[in-house]
RNA sequence: CGGGGUGUGGCUCAGCCCGGUUAGAGCGCUUGGUUCGGGACCAAGAGGUCGGUGGUUCGAAUCCACUCACCCCGACCA
């Protein structure tokens, strides 16, 4: 491809919208361009990255026997009802106004529909069907570029299978074809547990990279490979040590305290030697959850350690519940369930509020004055803490998800009714796996882990073209003829090459455009080299320079090539 | 949905507080010339309903109200 004849639309600005490095190089490098918020359109460039990433995509599915579909994006509502997901989604979901149309966010419904009746015997079993489509998902709040959008590609794919030993199949056969692709990308990987939220089933496992532009927050244990979503890793950090004399208890008053650092500051008292107090609804009725210090409540494990809905309560009915406002709440003479932190077992001498507000009371022993406390794994996990699989020392950060993969078992099968007949002829809803990946969201992750200040690093498996042959000075003759030739070459000999044949730019400008697209290897062809009938050659990702003959240049490619 | 911020030519931004000729700069673009290995130079040009609507005023990019869009933080999130 000529340079003078594409729409390769660079930016030597970095746009005001843009952020985070993925999407500022996917902006100047005129991969992609915003139509509106979360809403992208890929250019020539960027799209030809796109079909890169998903080919890699499907020759791993097609390997472990996957079938590729294309299903409408058009979904009607009818059959989203049928599995209860039109409200789960609820406004998460884009629905059309004119016709009972809503725009399908995932398609565990509509590949169900199409096993329904057709799969129909232990014999048809098992499937793996799989498709790259454009999901629509109304997200609240777009963000990072190309990374939460509302409208993506993603590849998903659903097995189905006729026992419980089988889906473990699928799913491992799933794992392993994950594992190959984002290795294949060049992605730093790591998997993690999960929960797996509104997709129903039970077993789940997600593919993350490390990023600050990440959503989620994990922690992980880099000696042996322990890796959890904080919302459920388990905290192995050791109690509050309980001292061999309980004091009595006794209250003190204490003025417009309200925090843990101010009523620490105030009775020169250590953190640890305070219970902080947080009141929550559950199924209706309040529940007192003592933390140590300023130890955060974590919400996820506080939903599962009690079951059912959880949420703090508003500040009125705080009052109502305690007497108190918040900051002066506490055990003693809380009439409710009172639940606590693991860290906090059988602590004594501990401050906490008096439920009055202004006072605190001190010398609490909770194995004397809260008998019925019960306790719970609450707190969130913090860097440095103890891996509870090693010991070792867990690092907790941000990180983006790239591929999920659940076991789902019967939940649409039996709501759609996809059902089958055993060996003793029994009908039985198909077991069902589901498995996705973030297509944009892996060729941002890419650019996220291989850039410098010059702009994107391409891996040869990603990369829009092989090379990039650079013709310096275009009105010169000698250039525009060897550098046409040696184009005519390369392009015969197989490689995709962009050429940048520009007749109005300097140097520095052929350059910089060079390594800001991030082409692995450049072919510069200028007038002294060519004159002693050379050449140079430029790595991208680590910026060697080599000056070769001429006639060497197809051996010496396939040899940089083996190199990147 | 809550909090904060921004909207002026294709891009980055100044001007706004304190209203007053014809709204500016750099980059990019067009034309001609010079240059030609790390974002060149000279000259001449094109390009803007100052996000939108309404208001205040003799007069609004500038003040007020509403509204829309986008960004960031949070809530939410298969």
């Amino acid at each position: 491809m000529k340079l003078s004849k594409s729409y390769i639309p660079t930016l030597k600005e970095v746009p005001n919208d843009a952020i985070i490095p993925s999407h500022i190089l996917m902006l100047r490098a005129g991969l992609v361009r915003m139509l509106s918020a979360g809403i992208y359109s890929f250019l020539p460039l960027g799209y030809k990255v796109i079909k890169k990433i998903t080919q890699i995509i499907r020759e791993e599915m097609d390997a472990i026997g996957g079938q590729e579909f294309h299903l409408p994006a058009l979904n009607p509502k009818e059959i989203w009802e049928q599995t209860n997901r039109v409200e789960a989604f609820g406004d998460t979901m884009f629905h059309i106004k004119n016709r009972d149309y809503v725009l399908a966010p995932t398609h565990e419904e509509i590949m169900t529909y199409h096993a329904k009746g057709t799969l129909k015997s232990y014999k048809d079993l098992p499937q793996t069907w799989y498709q790259i489509q454009t999901k629509f998902r109304n997200e609240a709040r777009p963000r990072s570029g190309v990374i939460r959008g509302r409208q993506f590609l993603m590849k998903d794919s659903y097995s189905f299978d006729s026992s419980w030993e089988n889906l473990d199949a699928s799913y491992s056969l799933h794992d392993k074809a994950y594992r190959k692709i984002f290795e294949r990308c060049g992605l730093k990987f790591f998997v993690v547990g999960a929960s797996s939220g509104a997709m129903g089933g039970n077993k789940s496992e997600e593919f993350m990279v490390k990023s600050d532009a990440g959503e989620d927050t994990v922690a992980y244990c880099e000696k042996c490979g322990y890796a959890a979503n904080v919302e459920v890793a388990q905290s192995n950090i050791e109690s509050v040590a309980r001292n061999s004399e309980s004091k009595e208890i006794y209250e003190i008053s204490t003025p417009n305290i309200h925090s843990i650092d101010e009523l620490c500051e105030f009775l020169k008292i250590h953190e640890q030697e305070t219970a902080k107090s947080r009141v929550y609804m559950h199924n209706e009725k309040p529940v007192l959850v003592l933390m140590s210090g300023n130890d955060e409540v974590n919400e996820t494990k506080l939903a599962n350690a009690l079951g059912g809905q959880v949420r703090p309560c508003h500040p009125d009915e705080l009052k109502e519940i305690t007497g108190a406002d918040a900051g002066s709440i506490g055990p003693i003479g809380f009439s409710h369930r009172i639940i606590a932190d693991l860290r906090l077992k059988d602590g004594n001498n501990l401050y906490s509020g008096a439920n009055k507000n202004d006072f605190h009371i001190g010398g609490i022993d909770l194995k004397r004055d809260v008998p019925k406390i019960e306790y719970f794994d609450l707190r969130s996990i913090c860097s440095g803490e103890k891996c509870t699989r090693c010991g070792n020392h867990l690092e907790v950060f941000k990180a983006i998800e790239l591929g999920h993969i659940f076991k789902l078992g019967t939940k649409y099968s039996e709501a759609l009714e996809a059902n089958f007949l055993d060996e003793k002829g029994e009908a039985k809803p198909i077991i069902m796996g589901s498995y996705g990946i973030g297509v944009e969201r892996v060729m941002a992750c890419y650019i996220e882990q291989n850039f410098d200040e010059k702009g994107i690093i391409w891996s040869k498996l990603l990369s829009p073209f092989d090379l990039h042959l650079i013709g310096l000075n275009m009105k010169n003759e000698m250039i525009v003829s060897a550098s046409n030739e040696i184009y005519e070459k390369l392009k015969a000999a197989g490689y995709d090459v962009l050429f940048d044949d520009r007749k109005d730019f300097s140097a520095g400008v052929k350059f910089n455009d060079a390594d800001l697209l991030g082409i692995p290897i450049q072919i510069i062809v200028g007038e002294k080299n060519l004159k002693e009938n050379k050449l140079e050659v430029k790595l991208r990702r680590t910026g060697e320079k080599f000056i070769i003959d001429r006639n060497q240049l197809e051996q010496k490619i396939s040899e940089f090539q083996s190199m990147i």
